[in-house]
DNA sequence: AATGAATGAGACTTCATTCAT
DNA sequence: GATGAATGAAGTCTCATTCAT
């Protein structure tokens, strides 16, 4: 089951969710179609088990990121996120990817308002606690922020240069001194 | 022609390109399958045409919003944003479920390093001009946001409070007085 | 009109009759599809008309070659055939690919059994002659042979050399002394 | 597998490639379209399957008709090509049929040579150790009549007697007395 | 638990033909 | 005589899913 499942990751995290059929996955994983309906009720009920047991993998990797210092969990946070970028482009590809299918998998709808009310209110925390004015909309554009950068790295990334942006990043939101301002 | 692109623009923009069929497509312009390969070579064509011809509407749009004064510029496009994503949203929907087809569809390719390359030296001459510090990184960084803010209306549409996040930007960019600070 | 069986000619002698559109013919003859429809029935007409139009040319020529010498006659019938096969290969992969298309159409039938039977006797008055034995069986043979020889050439051209060929035929046939052998 | 094959070989053999339709050979077959695929990756796959089926079965037959006595050996593939006529003229039909379709399939362009110099060599050599003299143009001779006579059979199959043909060609290339003449 | 043969709906596409202008 | 927009039937092929073994 899990093989099924890493070889259904692999693939459409690269190919997309409909470019990947469900005899390819089965290839993939060296086990019969008909295995694959034995765990899984239907391809999309595969995706949605996929789905959210990454989903539940990232919020133990999220655990482990906070830290005494908020400026210290929001840093790492950001680093995490562009160590992401760089090591599993395709999943977030393929998040981004479900993240417009919304319509067509309920489970999408369900599982994307409930992280981001989340991860809102954890960052609008981390910026209270920081002192930062107007928490509730510094929050929301930062997370947005991230997943801007995430839409343009997968998108752009042999142009795309993201060490910088992460430098800039952690300075502007992380570092006590310089923080807090967007120019001079 | 026109029919057609209308009416696949409708059906695409809101049900995503593999959700929608020619033969849906045929049905809601009132044409037959077989006109539709009159005017265009496969589904793909269809497809790239219609979005070229949105790309250069865009491009209309976008010289109209041009103003001597660069803050004004700045602010005419981000009120444009959100005009866009509160009347067209669909749209948007389209061009980022596109953006991750990225690697099926050369045309997509090219289009987004092309205008990515655009805007953010169209921003970050405006940031040169206001007078903001490290404008490559700020335009880089605002170019992300206006992406992610895109996403995440997209898909919490419900749920996401637009008028706010509007006002913050304006406020936070544009304005002459408290702008550049992201703080106290 | 001629303008048109000569395009429908030139293409379907050359991709073969379904591999030929009716769009394709209208194009090269450089005029509208509807046209076409004017002079003729259906594309099952125009290749038939082509055909007709074809064959009574061939019948022109073949008049020509007619001499008083029976063994002339023959070596005119037999380099012509070799110089059609050099000159307009097309055509005669274009009168193959008919011939097995036989049961589909109805005029194909008649017209080959016509002219079988036409040059059947016409080859077995000249064996007459000329004075050859069982000239009924010989001039189906030689008939026979025209025609492998045909599909040969059609098939093989590069690798088919036809210059020895039409010697040894000529020779076989026509010449007075050493002819009516195979062999010493 | 090899229903779908007959199937497919008593439709095409009779009907024609294209006029014959997947639909249409599935039904024969009594398994579903969607089967076929299982099998044969296009329908151009399954003739290609087929065919050289066909032809091996056919090198089959070659090797048992060899006999110490080349003039033997030449008359059984005499009576063997008359048999085939008479048995399974559809498949002879087919197979001239390919042949004008050889600049589609690549497959028949390689089979149609191969096998053509093959049967040359084969006949030569049987034609020299029976002594007849230039044996090289003999032997296309014979062999362009063998296929001239498969193509004249089959478009003329009701008025074509293939009897007499038949003993004439036995007692012309293979009899020892009378033979190696055309005539007196 | 495991297979893979079998299905059938539905997708895209082609093309001969018609018809209003 | 001439056009070309429009049609619709038919074709090939894909793929999620089922089921007997």
């Amino acid at each position: 089951m899990q093989k099924i499942m890493d070889a259904a990751s692999r693939l459409i995290a690269q190919k997309g969710y409909e470019a990947t059929s469900i005899a390819e996955i089965a290839r993939e994983a060296g086990v019969s179609k008909g295995l694959l309906y034995n765990y899984f009720s239907s391809k999309q009920d595969l995706l949605e088990k996929m789905v959210l047991g990454a989903m539940s993998e990232a919020d133990n990797v999220m655990g482990r990121l906070i830290d005494d210092d908020p400026r210290r969990t929001l840093e790492n946070m950001i680093r995490e996120l562009f160590r992401q970028l760089r090591e599993r482009s395709e999943h977030i590809r393929l998040m981004m990817e479900l993240t417009f299918k919304i319509d067509r998998f309920d489970f999408v709808r369900k599982m994307a308002s409930d992280r981001y009310e989340l991860y809102i209110r954890f960052i609008e925390d981390l910026f209270q606690k920081i002192g930062i004015p107007d928490p509730a909309n510094e929050a929301r554009m930062l997370a947005a922020l991230c997943d801007g950068i995430g839409v343009q790295y997968t998108v752009l990334k042999g142009v795309y240069s993201i060490d910088q942006l992460e430098e800039f990043l952690v300075n502007k939101y992380c570092k006590k001194d310089q923080s807090h301002e967007m120019g001079h």
